[in-house]
DNA sequence: CGACCATTTGATATGGATCAAGCGATGTGG
DNA sequence: CCACATCGCTTGATCCATATCAAATGGTCG
């Protein structure tokens, strides 16, 4: 197995503050077997259920979630075509996934890749990199929840706008309110924020799904 | 390379609240070197130097800790004698790492453990089991971030008596600062909330730095 | 058109930050 | 051995950012 994973420095900045999709780890996709389709809100598995698979996502959105015992929902992440997801460690999933919008995902045995990487170093490797990936965009999470509200949203933004590459336009795939939930913040705290930014010419809001990022520099100044 | 790596959740309780030090990596431990000391304060690496090495406490505490550009200071984490440390991904460390009170560690150059992973598939699965581990517990931060003061502090003073399982007294090494910048809160509100907990009779303070816990599913109730 | 849902906006409340002072333990020099 | 400076911690008073409660707006679909 290479140390490839442990040196992925390549796909952050200097201060490890913005991360970029990993490079795609072609050996785990050859793996995945046919497309699932799932409709918008359909659940992918739910928490507390066996984890025996690997999923990536091939078009549409999903975000992991679990309820709190006091009704509070947080969002574990949010999944765009390319990723993988299912690997939150553990037997069972710790959170649940659901599709974001209509959604085809492939999926791939989790014992499959166990005997697989046993043998295959280059697959070890990928396993590997890719918990480091997870790794780092949850410390980069942990940075973001401890600053303020206009912080957090602008690290939101140009956290999605780095992952889909799509120049300075983004079609938000998420509601408000998973934003919110992301982010520990309020549904109203969000709004009142991205107000704000458009305010502060930062962004432009052509719907509310809809983002145009007029001042990157802007954002990653507020994002500290 | 096994799957045990992704199968940890014997560590963990039902709801993935409840982190224990996973199973020692013993191949790792193995290719250790001799003991390095340092001193109260003094610096193990700094953010920015090249991650030439991995880590093991032996003795004494470590914390990793970054300053943000406006002189907020996050810490990364706190590593007790067992932990591994060091392997935060990239080429460069993104933290910098000092020791809490005198402690000596052992290192091991990330050059060697490559090589080795490659043909040693227990030793790959090692380290995937250990950035598991980090996932995990940093998973658990953002847990703990969108939480209240009060259940920031319980969780804090719960995830530290199940890492030293001594009992119901914990000696903490971290001063209320440090305490405060992992939990993303004021020095004044730790205090604040240690006293309220004590006058809840949750905890008792036989010093500021010895910590008594009378009554955990309390905290554990705090702890949503 | 009308019902419904997501989002925005407004008014008020509150938890934690900030500013400031006091306290106790530890260590140092006279 | 005591006086005093220092450091870490606690406590008090006030302020502010975000939550909460409430209502208005706008977009979507039958």
């Amino acid at each position: 197995m290479s140390m490839q994973a442990m040196a992925v420095s390549e796909t952050f900045s200097r201060n490890g503050k913005r991360p970029i999709p990993p490079a795609p780890v072609v050996g785990l996709f050859n793996l995945m077997g046919a497309p699932l389709t799932f409709a918008r809100n359909e659940e992918v598995y739910g928490e507390g259920e066996p984890a025996e698979y690997l999923y990536t996502v091939t078009s549409g959105c999903v975000r992991t979630s679990k309820i709190l015992n006091d009704g509070r929902r947080q969002i574990g992440a949010f999944y765009l075509p390319g990723d993988i997801f299912g690997l939150e460690a553990g037997d069972e999933h710790s959170f649940s996934a659901e599709a974001l919008a209509p959604t085809t995902v492939r999926i791939v045995k989790r014992t499959a890749l166990t005997s697989r990487a046993t043998c295959d170093s280059a697959m070890a490797s990928q396993l590997l990199s890719l918990t480091v990936s997870e790794l780092q965009r949850t410390q980069c999470r942990v940075l973001l929840l401890i600053k303020s509200a206009q912080e957090r949203v602008a690290g939101f933004l140009l956290e999605m706008a780095n992952r889909k590459c799509t120049a300075n336009e983004i079609e938000l795939p998420m509601s408000r309110q998973d934003i919110a939930d992301y982010l520990g913040l309020t549904i109203e705290t969000v709004s009142r924020t991205l107000t704000q930014l458009e305010n502060a010419c930062a962004i432009a809001l052509p719907t509310s799904r809809r983002i145009v990022l007029r001042n990157r520099s802007a954002l990653a100044r507020l994002n500290a």
